[in-house]
DNA sequence: AAAGATTGAATAATCAATCTTT
DNA sequence: AAAGATTGATTATTCAATCTTT
């Protein structure tokens, strides 16, 4: 039993130094990076969070600017409660409103105001500048190309319902 | 004023399809995917959530297996305040003790105990597997490592703390 | 029985304020 | 006055349970 407690130990000690564990670590510093550079604008200069910019975002992309609360959840890093709270406050924000779905009386849209439209759309240029200067800032155009081409490899494969869509009449 | 807005709203809609939104989120939905992919055998195998298993694995790679807090919250994607609260939560498990800095009274040392030690070796062979696994799925060994280097100066650009240790006797 | 959505209870994270030491 | 660390108060997130509809 102390041997093999001691082989545990000495497997242990041999991962710390698998490569796989730096790039997961480069991955989440990465991001951690960014976010700290890019949420204050959010969240100063346009009272957004980064939850509410995620949510207000994928509507202002879907048709009629409205998605279930399903496919909204799925398509955010947000659980299913967690999305409820978060629209919650979109509505008392009077930037979205909810609206029953026609064909499944379970289920309930998401939908754009005027003024979450405009909200969005004054956030988005200022963020997308300082995303674009982040990235510069440390990558050529190519490497960026590159990147993006990688991440979504590994995003596809690790998270294939970020796209997900109730279809109508579904 | 009306031309402004008309204006403002033109331009945020022009943003909406720039690559760069797309690269970032790319980044974010990749790292929640692969965070659901991960954190679920860390909590459940080993009793660690994603912020304990940060603190213990910068600690059991640091010489003596011990950090300034200061050092630890700037390594980890917590805050000072933040980090305290997880260190009472290892200080309570047995994992981590706090030592005071003999140079600095106002300093104080986490300190790997030899539970903790224990804990954190088990867990990283298992989790080292379940990252090579969840890149292997997406990405060809080369490509793995193209993604690591650029993402490893994307780091270096936007999070140069990532590394830092206050010096003995500084 | 299962899916869509919400709610209550519990946990965790942050900011601002505080205390001590430099 | 500024740095290291902690604490109180607030906010946000999740899990499990619940309700309705399919």
């Amino acid at each position: 039993v102390a041997r093999r407690t001691a082989d545990d130990l000495a497997e242990g000690r041999a991962a710390l130094d698998d490569p796989h564990l730096t790039t997961l670590g480069l991955l989440v510093e990465a991001q951690a990076g960014l976010a700290a550079a890019l949420l204050p604008t959010l969240e100063d200069g346009h009272g957004l969070s980064g939850q509410r910019f995620e949510v207000l975002l994928r509507l202002v992309r879907s048709p009629d600017q409205r998605l279930r609360m399903t496919d909204l959840a799925a398509q955010t890093t947000l659980s299913a409660s967690g999305l409820t709270r978060v629209v919650d406050r979109l509505v008392a924000q009077g930037l979205v409103r909810r609206e029953p779905c026609p064909t499944d009386r379970r289920g309930w849209f998401a939908v754009l105001t005027a003024e979450g439209e405009a909200r969005i759309l004054a956030a988005v240029p200022e963020h997308v500048a300082e995303i674009r200067a982040a990235l510069a800032r440390a990558l050529s155009p190519e490497q960026v190309e590159e990147l993006t081409a990688l991440v979504r490899r590994l995003r596809d494969s690790v998270s294939p319902d970020a796209a997900r869509v109730t279809p109508p009449h579904g």
